[in-house]
RNA sequence: GGGCGGUUAGCUCAGUGGUUAGAGCGCUUGCUUCACACGCAAGAGGUCACUGGUUCAAGUCCAGUACCGCCCA
């Protein structure tokens, strides 16, 4: 043995070999694209991670398939740019810090604006430097010199245009709006932020007494019954004749005395409750709706934190839940509770701290939607912007036919501040790109920049132009721009993706990408969603530890279609393991073969053996497939593939045939060339799915091939694959087929006999077609299927007691007896078991009829000894076949 | 209420109207065979949820039913 050959592990020890590669790669600047005007660019822009933590699986699958994409497309010879980013993420940032503080007992506002503000940008920082790390431990091949985040100067600048574009077409509005008010985070969120849930509560009648007699009432219900501080209306359907005596009079609210009128509205539902609804303006979409149409005031009940304001009377600074309580105590004792029914209904959390929303009137800035909507529909009906899997298409049109304007202010410390500048002398107002210290009106000084934030998916929304450059002309911008595919996952399909297709074509009057492809969730081995709350959350980082990156790659996306949800498991982490060290010892065997070959590393077609011939066209066929698949998207199909070829045909057929070439020095063709340029072309067909085990184990190799297109630095800049027509070979697939059936059937027949490892058997081959190309294999398939051949020209036409006779396709084998078996012993084996299991049988026979035993025994017992049963009497008959097989001694 | 998806081997999942429906893991049996036991060889295991239809041909297309899951309201 060489000195090398000790030198090479014979595992695959990818912390070895990772941060090794990934350093090379950065240093020569691979990942940088070359900008060409003359070649259409490939171009992701990837999905910015949040600044709350840490990269989760999620990410983790995010970040491979653009990595396949990328490398592909790169090893393609397009020109391309993968561009990372961060998130500023407001709100469920705000929360991850405001979290850290109140562990030390500090809120925000002890702290003031400034000073949390800057504890924010502490925390982003170092949070945006573990991403990086994190995401280059995935492999990933992006620009980091690109790399930006969402509150750096160019999209703070692309944030600021688009509003003040959007303001002066007055498609941005301020306005007194129902909006969705998060207590815990106290701000604004918009119709997307908020979870609906099924929750039980109950449905509480309520009576309110008539001004004019107090004996009289109407009664509504309420899941809500502390809103009743904040009624200033009851409603009944202008169709409903059970309340006509009620019209035009008026009632006492509960509790408050304050009296209200009695008012009819269409969107009273006369099926729910009493068919007499209470109406709060302040506190109810519907309410609101009715409240504007009929000029009826509001009354806003609830201070910011969710407890209850100075209008709340005596429950003035209760909190909510408690109010609600006190209500329905003192309405019992006022007699004025008729009764509670129990009522499931929804009830909206926020997304990010699960607190019950409040619905509130509020001031907030919108986006009036429905004109962004329209082109943002046509983009993808006229087919400009095409959906993976389609089916989201219908989902996406859905959404954006009822689209409703978007709440964008939120009250928050961390984000975007909206340009909008108050004056205090005018009253008009100032909304500008660039910061201003006069009113634009009447240039007084005395004015105030509004306080709130903007909602972080607006920036978002602005991504893939926003990240190049825009509003500038930039390079960039001019040559990226649209983008190619925007990947990222379904559950974001109206919060990022649909917002990207409307403000993309607004802004910059074109699509912002052509392809949407949308992947899975990541669920975990018994499928549920991965969260911190379950504590069920892989982390890639460990697992990729554990397992090596290119086997969490594989894991996560081999055999996954898109769209579809995916549960990893470690067994699954294990197959890429494997398939990795598969790889890696195919490698080691191919380069310990090449030592002692000195030869041209030239492929001449024309003296090619038929495995040689076979493997080649196996590998174009694989290309081919390959080739076809990466273009429709089936990236996890394409990847499984390769894994089929490389494995089942390359390692198990090709290499074990290419051995007994190997080891006879009298033979001299070797296999070592094609043994080399198979490898060598799969491993360059793996390296977008697998990229770094596939940059060590092609270093090791490609010197050995004299070919000038491998003289590149690196596997990733190399050319990818393309399948070569002539090189298919369907007369040496065919031939090889047969010769694998006939090495399958002897090994089968071999292990059904229990014949000897070592022992050589007979086998008399008949075929008419094949008779020389099989001639040639005899030597394969002594040492394969160990069994000495003879190819014969007549049929078999012994006796079935002396012979095995095995019909495959395009041969028949026969096979002696005497040659499988010691058939003396055989036949005092079988007796021998035959006695053994008819005597399990009997017993088992005996319990069965007891009655005693089927009427006592629990019914499992019994189905168990049933079971038991017909599973000896099936061995037994197979056994007597067997033996009957045998024939007489 | 509206929409979408899923139902294929014990488990997790692929599957492009076309031979005998595949893979990984698990299971059984045998192998420390000089690349690999993270391996090799052989094997068992399937009414492709159900009902009907289209077709020369259906796991695949159509209609309906059941169960599970998701999204929207």
């Amino acid at each position: 043995m060489a000195k090398n050959q000790i030198e090479i592990p014979k595992t695959y020890k990818p912390d070895k070999v990772e941060g090794k590669w990934y350093k090379f790669w950065l240093e020569k600047g691979f990942f940088k694209p070359r900008i060409d005007s003359g070649k259409k660019p490939f171009v992701i822009i990837m999905p910015p991670p949040n600044v709350t933590g840490e990269l989760h699986v999620g990410h983790a699958l995010t970040a491979t398939l653009e990595d396949i994409m990328v490398r592909w497309h790169r090893m393609l010879g397009e020109p391309t740019l993968w561009l990372p980013g961060v998130d500023h993420s407001g709100i469920a940032a705000q929360v991850v810090v405001e979290k850290l503080l109140a562990q030390d007992g500090i809120d925000r506002h002890q702290l003031g604006r400034e000073k949390f503000t800057e504890r924010m940008w502490q925390w982003a920082s170092s949070c945006r430097g573990t991403i990086t790390r994190q995401h280059q431990r995935l492999g990933v091949s992006c620009d980091w010199d690109r790399e930006t985040f969402t509150l750096d100067k160019g999209p703070s600048r692309a944030v600021r245009t688009a509003f003040v574009n959007l303001y002066n077409k007055g498609l941005i509005y301020r306005g007194e709006r129902i909006i969705n008010w998060c207590p815990r985070c106290a701000t604004a969120l918009s119709d997307l932020e908020v979870n609906h849930q099924e929750l039980t509560g109950n449905l509480y009648y309520i009576r309110y007494p008539l001004t004019e007699d107090n004996d009289k009432y109407i009664t509504v219900a309420t899941t809500r019954p502390e809103t009743i501080l904040g009624d200033t209306a009851v409603a009944v359907n202008p169709d409903d004749k059970r309340f006509e005596e009620f019209l035009g009079k008026k009632v006492i609210l509960p509790i408050v005395k304050r009296v209200i009128p009695i008012v009819t509205d269409e969107l009273v539902d006369p099926q729910f409750g009493t068919g007499a609804v209470k109406i709060t303006p302040a506190h109810d979409p519907i309410d609101f709706e009715i409240a504007q149409r009929q000029g009826l005031v509001e009354v806003n009940i609830l201070n910011p934190d969710a407890t209850m304001n100075e209008n709340a009377g005596p429950y003035d600074g209760f909190d909510r839940f408690e109010a609600r309580k006190a209500i329905l105590a003192d309405l019992e004792r006022d007699e004025l509770l008729v009764k509670i029914e129990p009522y499931s209904h929804s009830v909206g959390h926020c997304q990010r701290c699960h607190t019950v929303i409040e619905p509130i009137a509020s001031k907030q800035w919108f986006v009036k939607m429905a004109p962004l909507a329209k082109p943002a529909i046509e983009a993808v009906v006229g087919g400009r912007i095409k959906i993976i899997p389609q089916r989201f298409v219908k989902v996406y049109l859905n959404w954006m036919e009822n689209i409703r304007d978007w709440c964008i202010s939120r009250q928050l410390w961390w984000g975007h501040r909206i340009p909008v500048w108050y004056c205090h002398d005018c009253g008009k107002l100032t909304v500008s790109i660039e910061d201003t210290i006069n009113c634009q009106e009447c240039g007084t000084a005395d004015i105030e920049q509004d306080p709130d934030v903007l909602d972080t998916w607006f920036s978002s929304a602005l991504w893939p132009h926003s990240t190049l450059g825009w509003p500038d002309d930039s390079q960039d911008f001019g040559y990226f721009y649209p983008t190619t595919v925007m990947e990222t996952g379904y559950d974001i399909l109206f919060f990022w993706v649909a917002r990207m297709i409307m403000m993309g074509i607004e802004d910059t009057g074109d699509i912002p990408f052509s392809v949407v492809y949308l992947h899975g969730l990541i669920r975990d081995e018994r499928g549920e969603k991965m969260s911190k709350l379950r504590g069920n959350v892989l982390n890639p980082i460990d697992t990729l530890e554990k397992f090596g990156t290119d086997a969490l790659r594989f894991a996560v996306s081999t055999g996954t279609s898109p769209g579809n949800d995916t549960k990893l498991s470690t067994n699954k982490l294990a197959a890429g393991r494997n398939f990795a060290n598969k790889l890696w010892n195919a490698t080691r065997f191919v380069n310990r073969s090449r030592e002692s070959y000195h030869s041209n590393m030239q492929i001449s077609m024309d003296s090619l053996l038929l495995e040689d011939r076979w493997i080649i066209s196996r590998l174009n066929a694989t290309i081919d497939n390959v080739s076809r698949l990466m273009n429709e998207y089936q990236f996890g199909e394409a990847q499984r593939q390769i894994y089929d070829f490389l494995w089942g045909e390359y390692c198990d057929w090709y290499i074990e045939i290419a051995k007994i070439r190997l080891g006879d020095k009298a033979n001299d063709k070797s296999p070592v060339p094609v043994l080399v340029h198979v490898l060598e072309k799969a491993l360059r067909l793996l390296h977008p799915f697998m990229p770094f085990i596939t940059e060590e184990l092609w270093q090791s190799i490609r010197n050995r091939i004299d070919n000038t297109s491998l003289k590149v630095d690196s596997i990733m800049i190399a050319n990818y694959p393309k399948t070569d027509k002539n090189l298919r070979d369907f007369e040496a697939e065919r031939i090889m087929s047969t010769i694998i059936d006939i090495i399958r059937s002897i090994r089968n027949i071999r292990a059904q006999y229990n014949v000897a490892v070592g022992k050589l058997i007979n086998a008399e081959i008949y075929t008419n077609k094949q008779k020389q190309a099989i001639n040639t294999y005899t030597k394969a398939i002594q040492r394969m299927a160990k069994a000495d051949v003879k190819i014969v020209g007549k049929r078999n036409k012994q006796k079935v007691e002396e012979v095995i006779v095995l019909v495959l396709a395009e041969v028949e084998i026969a096979i002696p007896m005497a040659s499988v078996i010691d058939l003396k012993a055989e036949r005092r084996n079988l007796n021998q078991e035959i006695e053994k299991i008819q005597a399990d049988v009997k017993r088992l026979e005996k319990m069965l009829s007891d009655h005693n035993f089927l009427s006592r025994a629990p019914s499992a017992i019994v189905k168990k000894e049933r079971d038991k049963l017909s599973a000896r009497k099936d061995n037994l008959e197979r056994l007597e076949e067997r033996l009957a097989s045998l024939g007489n001694a």
